[in-house]
Parts: structure tokens; C-alpha cells; sequence
DNA sequence: CCTCATACTTCACGAGAATGAACTATCCAT
DNA sequence: ATGGATAGTTCATTCTCGTGAAGTATGAGG
């Protein structure tokens, strides 16, 4: 029987490692990239817990987004010591592209099932995403 | 709305960063150990293409997996230049822990689903991974 | 056999990236 | 206003990792 969770699990990280050499990111830089385009403009020093780095390894990994057009640095009107990393238009089309190809192609087939079903993919959906983010906490906080 | 796509990928990414960390493994060599526990003993050189790098960096990525005793070599019977490389079993403990606990978190809900929305979810799950590995594809052959 | 190819390893080297200390600029509390 | 905390950066250093060339051992074809 096919273990659909490990494919997934797989297909999913091959897809993500795909997009950042695509991007020409390494790891850190693209979990980064990904956190400012989500999360809309947010302060340098948000980062570093959540790329589990220090505040200095921020600085380089916000420097080679910059030089890559994908970031820029602007101004915290509200405390002018913080910058705001905000994602660049001019490069958003690269992401926007390999996105849109995917949510095409995922809409071939979603398209296809009735509300129950639908229902039961969400249902799905919003358990293992609170099942993985237990574990993962689980998993972190006894180091 | 919430975006089911993006949420499971980045919860899984951290899932298996955590397990990486918990298990003391940076991405390559995590990697590794996934390839041989899931793909049974395979030859050194297999790992290579897989990993994306060359012959010499799989050496000491499988050095450090066999000094961290996830990981045997043993010699191949019908190719004696060949390295066969076995998960070792004193350290399975380690990782079965970790995906037995997520499997019976897992089954909590999944036992609540009767076959029709099982059918769904198995086959929102096959397109899904279909559609990720091609996207996947379609990403490495453009460089 | 003898030659060439293959599988893996060893070694010296270099590139990338993270760190801690020190620095600047700004905010905040008294 | 002034002392201390905070945000971010710079710099020198260190560490990790991957590479390419060379070496050893084994397999395969003429």
C-alpha cells in the first residue's frame, strides 16, 4: 500500500528545494523571502527566531535578497532604528509565476468534487496541519 | 480564507527541519538516512544524483551518518567495489519514536472518515503529489 | 592477460555562511 | 536631559561543506 504521507511529505520538500534553486536561494534565504512575502512587511529582527539564526546571519541573508531584487530595506516610520523588509515588486512575477502554474493544475482536479467531499479534504487539511504543528513543538521543545 | 496549500507545506518543511535537528542531521544528511531507511541498502553512488552533489561530498555526509550510528556500510556480495549502506538498527528507536507518535495522532481523526470521504481524501492526495512532482520536474529542466 | 572503466576514498583547498564583539543610531523612563 | 536598553550593521574570525585531482581496489571487454 502506498504511504501517502511520506510521498507527500517528500514531494512537498523536493517541490520547495525546486523553487529555491529556481530562485537561486539557499534554504535560509528562501524560508526568509517566504516570510516577508506571507507576512507582508516585517522588521529584520522578526527573522532571526524564526530562521533560528542570530541577528547577525539576518543582516547577510537580508543583503543577498536586496542584491538579488527580491527584498527591499525601507524605513519604520513608527521607530526609525527598525528597517522593514518588504518583498519587491519587480521580482514577483517569478514567484507569481511558478504559483500560478500550481494553483492551475491543482484546480484541474479540485474542481471535480462535490461539497461533502470538499468538506472532508479541509477537514483533512486543518488536522494534519495541527497534528504537524503539535509534533513539531513537541519535537522542539526537548532538545 | 485560509490557504490550506501553503500552510501544510510550511508545517511539513518544519516538520522535518525539526526532525533533522532533533536528530542532530543538517539537510543533506537528513536527506540521506530518508533515501537508505526508505529505499533499503543502496550503493553509495546511488546517493550522489540524489542528493545533488558530488561522489566525495556523499562520502562524508555518509562518514558523519555512520559515526552518528544512524547508518552501516557493508560490503556488496556481487560487486566488491561497491558500499552498500544499511540503516542501522540501534538507532531506529529514534526515529520510529518520532513517527509512531505522529501516525497515532494521525489515526485519531482519520478513523472518523467513512469510505466516501476517504476516497476523497486518498484522491486529493494522488493528484496532489502528481501535480507537485511534475511541477517539480518542469522547475529542474529550465534552468 | 592487459587495458580500461567503475566505485569509493583521501587529501588539500576554497567558497559560503554563521558567530561574537564592537559601533551607530534611536527610543524610553526617570 | 541623561543613562540604559533596543535595532541594526560592520568586521574579523571560525566552521562547515563541497569540489577536483589523485589513489586504491575491483570488475569487464578484447
Amino acid at each position: 500500500m502506498r504511504d501517502y504521507g511520506w510521498e507527500l511529505s517528500t514531494a512537498i520538500v523536493l517541490f520547495h528545494e525546486a523553487i529555491a534553486r529556481r530562485l537561486g536561494l539557499n534554504a535560509a534565504e528562501h524560508k526568509a523571502l517566504g516570510l516577508i512575502v506571507r507576512s507582508g512587511p516585517l522588521p529584520t529582527g522578526t527573522l532571526a527566531p524564526e530562521l533560528g539564526v542570530g541577528a547577525t546571519a539576518v543582516t547577510a541573508i537580508v543583503d543577498r535578497l536586496v542584491r538579488a531584487g527580491y527584498v527591499r530595506r525601507e524605513p519604520d516610520p513608527t521607530d526609525r532604528r527598525r528597517v522593514l523588509l518588504v518583498a519587491d515588486q519587480s521580482r514577483a512575477p517569478d514567484l507569481n509565476g511558478i504559483f500560478a502554474d500550481l494553483g492551475r493544475e491543482m484546480n484541474t482536479f479540485m474542481a471535480g468534487y462535490d461539497e461533502h467531499e470538499m468538506a472532508a479534504i479541509v477537514d483533512y487539511l486543518e488536522n494534519t496541519i495541527r497534528v504537524l504543528k503539535a509534533q513539531t513543538a513537541k519535537l522542539a521543545e526537548q532538545p
